[in-house]
DNA sequence: TTATTTTTGTAGTCATCGCTCCATAAATCC
DNA sequence: GGATTTATGGAGCGATGACTACAAAAATAA
């Protein structure tokens, strides 16, 4: 039932197998580097990180952080890319799993209670609720985060349909109307635990929520 | 079943009975000031919207805005005021209905759906989900609108204690637990809103939302 | 009319923002 | 060893952020 989720920095350097090359060493561990930015992004967002709390929190300097992220923009992308691989994987993962699409939903929602709430990353979702009030000129990452917010709820269609193939479903199920109900439950409750909630409170909404499951006629 | 909004500008200088007394007049409509700002800041944010945007969209001078408003963040949370007052107010209106409470909260979503997508107005909701990544020096900002989204959820456990007065709901309902679950719904609607979803899907969503009501045993 | 009060217009100020330049350091290739 | 390549440290740059100083303008009070 419990998902194991790796957000460790040693776990994510394997997949960084240290190029080896002309020219001097890097003195930092990429994965380690962006790992702290992914953090600072997911606690602050993309306005409220500075610069400065960049490369401080990376123990980096401004040439190395150019040198290697490109830009402040080119970051930020790559933590989304970190967090949907990592930090937010059970998301993905629960989906794949072999149960039927009543347990799977459920599952979803207890675990976004659970991870929403943990004590040692940033509370939330760096996703649900990002820029989506920004300036005209953020429009590339807001656009951005609104693919990735449109990919995750695509998924739990396309989980959805499978359900219905599987006969979990009435076949005459709106399930793009059921993948925005749970899409927009699990982005308020990523609200809810920014603004503090306790676990169990979410654990109770996420329980309310699974009483609007679809029920055979 | 309809509620009627107001935003108009016009509409809200009758609140403001132009004051008379020494010293140079004003020499433009302070509420219609002030719902520009309030457009702005609920469609870019706080950090998404510029002093140059203000002043702009405002009309005025960089001197005239310090005089009337003393700085952005006065001004901010005066456009929260207004939007609670005004554009908002649909939210403490419907709960004021002398309805039963089922369908006072079916009003109340419905009602969302419609009111995130207006086309005079910015999609979603101003406060829903502002705010919850932010720099640290912005503490008093998140906290303002943290305690706005908690009064927001208090006023549905009050609305839902009177259900149980009232015998709409059985007395053992977990109320905050309800409260906090439809919370979150809106919330999230208000986020798709601002992704653009469509009115009727956000329909839709409010539609499946009420099949978690609470049943009588 | 003159004094007083308040608002306005213009031209700044100062801090911070993301970013760049360039000389130097540390590795590999020949 | 010398050439080449890549990364680093440190100084600083232009743009923009919110905000302010100050004199002139426009009203009322005496």
């Amino acid at each position: 039932m419990t998902t194991k989720i790796i957000v460790d920095t040693q776990a994510a350097t394997k997949t960084a197998p240290t190029r080896r090359g002309r020219g001097r060493p890097q003195s930092f561990d990429r994965a380690q580097a962006l790992c702290a930015a992914m953090r600072l992004f997911w606690d602050r967002g993309y306005d409220g990180t500075s610069f400065d709390d960049l490369t401080a929190a990376m123990g980096i300097s401004a040439s190395s952080f150019y040198n290697a992220f490109g830009s402040k923009e080119a970051l930020y992308q790559e933590t989304i890319d970190a967090y949907v691989k990592r930090a937010g994987a059970w998301f993905t993962t629960i989906l794949q799993e072999p149960t039927d699409t009543r347990s799977t939903f459920a599952h979803l929602l207890t675990t976004a209670a659970t991870e929403f709430t943990r004590d040692d990353l940033p509370t939330g979702c760096m996703i649900a609720a990002a820029a989506t009030q920004c300036a005209p000129t953020q429009a590339r990452l807001r656009d951005l985060l609104a693919t990735q917010r449109t990919q995750s709820e695509t998924a739990l269609v396309t989980r959805l349909q499978q359900g219905i193939q599987a006969g979990d479903l009435p076949p005459d199920t709106d399930i793009k109307a059921l993948a925005a109900f749970y899409s927009a439950l699990l982005r308020g409750m990523a609200v809810q635990a920014r603004d503090g909630i306790p676990r169990e409170r979410l654990h109770e909404i996420a329980r309310i929520a699974m009483q609007a499951w679809p029920t055979p006629p």
